[in-house]
DNA sequence: ACATTCATGTAAGTAGTTACATGATTCT
DNA sequence: AGAATCATGTAACTACTTACATGAATGT
């Protein structure tokens, strides 16, 4: 909402678009907090269209609100991360098996590191904040694949006979 | 549980310990989450100790479970990164603001990596399967918080005047 | 004797998912 | 007329967190 004004069904999209890879929410999600932000002042409804649609707009409040999260707090506690998980459980399966899943790894990384390339060729980069600040989220989604993809390779030598 | 027996107890400090930085969980989880291993047959009382312990062993059936999850499923939604939205709300705060965010980031990535460094030298890797796969997540990590780093030092530069 | 550690569990609440339910408007 | 899209919402459930509650064994 601090981008501009939506609806509830624009949200969905954008949440299932250029957010799905960075913070994925459902419809359902996405409904009840409007309702709780309206509830508590952070945003409000500016206008009300067609079938019923209601569009949101961010407050005063709820612009320093998010001001105030992005400048003074930091995620709080470590993200869990399933990949690693099954690399420490690893030793329950065979080293064949083992091998298999750092090679799936790994092609995995190398799909991912294709796909953002062209996600960045076809995306129509206009000018910006949004602009800016999405280039630089992508370009952490590449290197982050690279990593895991070289990751991956060395992993597999490690692994013992 | 596949790597050994262990109480409620000894899954806390395993949880809070080793597992922290990969997949958190708090006591009250795991107590619960053991009850419902033992309901479904995954998992069963070994022996019973002193202070009302309980240790839990693996069954059969929850072993066989485990090493399906392992090769036959793969993560199946993104994992939800705070720090990279934040990035893409940052057209919300002054430029000054977005330049000491990436340098906090870089410092927390940093000091991550200073870190990681110093648990491999003080940690006792023993010999078998969780030592190599153990190393093989704590080089992960590493490599994760120093591509961190790279990429917060890049990113600040892609800041407009 | 007192503090610490070992040890288990429950209650109340928040966050999030899946599935269901409904209806208006627009396109072909 | 019928299909697709726009648009909102709720119910039931699972996952997870915070806080509370209890007591036995061990160390000083």
């Amino acid at each position: 909402l601090a981008y501009g004004s939506a609806s509830g069904y624009d949200l969905v999209r954008v949440f299932h678009g250029s957010l799905a890879a960075v913070w994925p929410a459902t419809q359902s999600q996405i409904y009840s907090e409007l309702g709780k932000l309206a509830e508590t002042g952070l945003a409000e409804v500016a206008a009300q269209g067609m079938r019923g649609r209601k569009e949101y707009r961010v407050t005063e409040s709820g612009l320093t609100e998010l001001r105030r999260w992005l400048v003074e707090t930091r995620p709080e506690k470590a993200q869990r991360n399933e990949m690693l998980l099954r690399v420490f459980l690893l030793g329950a399966v065979t080293r064949e098996q083992a091998v298999d899943y750092l090679a799936d790894v790994r092609a995995r990384a190398e799909a991912a590191v294709a796909e953002l390339a062209a996600l960045e060729q076809r995306t129509d980069w206009g000018e910006g904040a949004s602009a800016v600040y999405g280039r630089i989220a992508l370009e952490w989604g590449t290197r982050f694949y690279a990593m895991n993809r070289e990751w991956a390779a060395w992993a597999r030598k490690q692994l013992p006979q």
